[in-house]
DNA sequence: GAGTCTATGTTACAATAATAACAAGTTTAA
DNA sequence: TTAAACTTGTTATTATTGTAACATAGACTC
């Protein structure tokens, strides 16, 4: 099957190509050709043609791509047909945000339980989700068979607690830590470094300030 | 300089390393190795010797880096050796976690200034942030010379608000929207997509999941 | 229904990034 | 002081990614 070799640039641009299709069937778009896309996305035009290739013939030629058909596509793709469980681990403040943040919008994923070790909030529901205490993370993640987990622990214990999910069977992990955790190959680690997204801003800014200096001197 | 020609995937791993250079220096550590750096970030030594090299020099054969100017070294580099104020504009559930977070532990960037619309929090302080309203946003940044802002407004009214802080004169943005702004090219956009990392992990550990079924059968 | 127009899918090319390999300094130990 | 061990910096190689170009299939017009 050609879908075992996309590649990652690709498949990482796959959720924002079915976003904006989700966007297009709201408005009642019939059609859309690569290079609106492009436009849309930031993303170039031979790019998307080439990323959608290598799913085959999706488009048609003189016409561009059919929005419900595509939007179809992805869906299954995506694996949004069906629901995807997660949990989050570490209710602190961003933990707090995330259990409010509605990924389930056009996101077919839900937040079926969360893990912590303050005992003011385990036992509660919040954001509608159940907060279970630590101790039983290992136990819930096993019974609700969840594969997916959100990290939002303070880095000193991520190492320790990234162990634990994994040894309950936890195939991904949405790490928000700053450290880059140690997982077995067969678990998928996908880094989300707030702090580091805006010092590469920064870097990035100090640079073509200096260019801009140098083009006016 | 050199500097000038550093590449795209180089520059994004710089907080990396300087975070674990930090981590090091705190530990009281005075060497270490690239193939120490490359099994705590996660990076291959040979990458992490090239990155490095851009910069001229920086270890001693047969030693290794010495942390303390190393640490200086990125420091300068990454700017962090002065303070950095940022705006938050949109202060909803992850604007207010973003107020909470902690960016200047081992970042020195502080949010001076945020932006909304809601009436009930405009005018007061949130977690130490004075909240101004949206219709203030143009003045205070520039009274303020805030060149970055942190975008957490509702996808809706996303590329107007852009507008308005380009207007500004913000230079770099760091979207936190699903929607890819339009910026000039002076100005630089950071994507930060929560909802997106969650789908390629999905997506991925689908396709290991097939791969492992294979393997199996 | 023939001709023009359009936008895909693909092939060829260019740029960027990652890895491997190793020569050349430095350290360390004897 | 010498040699073995170590680790960088760099060069050569490979892999990945992005862009350009265009032939081709199909849509649209009259």
């Amino acid at each position: 099957m050609a879908t075992s070799k996309i590649p990652h640039a690709t498949a990482k641009r796959l959720p924002i190509y079915y976003r904006y299709l989700h966007f297009l069937s709201d408005a009642g778009k019939q059609r859309v050709s690569s290079t609106e896309l492009a436009d849309a996305v930031k993303v170039d035009s031979a790019t998307i043609r080439r990323d959608f290739s290598y799913f085959g013939a999706l488009g048609k030629r003189g016409y561009g791509y059919d929005v419900e058909s595509l939007l179809a596509f992805f869906k299954k793709t995506l694996n949004q047909d069906k629901l995807t469980n997660v949990a989050l681990v570490g209710v602190g403040n961003l933990g707090h945000a995330l259990l409010n943040y509605n990924f389930h919008q056009s996101n077919n994923v839900r937040i079926s339980a969360a893990f912590d070790v303050k005992e003011d909030i385990t036992g509660t529901i919040q954001s509608s989700v159940p907060v279970y205490h630590m101790n039983d993370m290992k136990e819930q993640l096993s019974v609700q068979q969840i594969e997916i987990v959100i990290l939002t622990v303070p880095s000193k214990v991520a190492q320790e607690v990234t162990n634990e999910v994994v040894e309950a069977g936890v195939k991904g992990i949405l790490n928000f830590t700053p450290l880059r955790i140690t997982v077995p190959d067969t678990v998928r680690v996908q880094n989300v470094d707030l702090t580091n997204e805006l010092q590469t801003l920064i870097y990035f800014l100090d640079k073509f300030g200096k260019q801009d200096e140098n083009k006016l001197g």
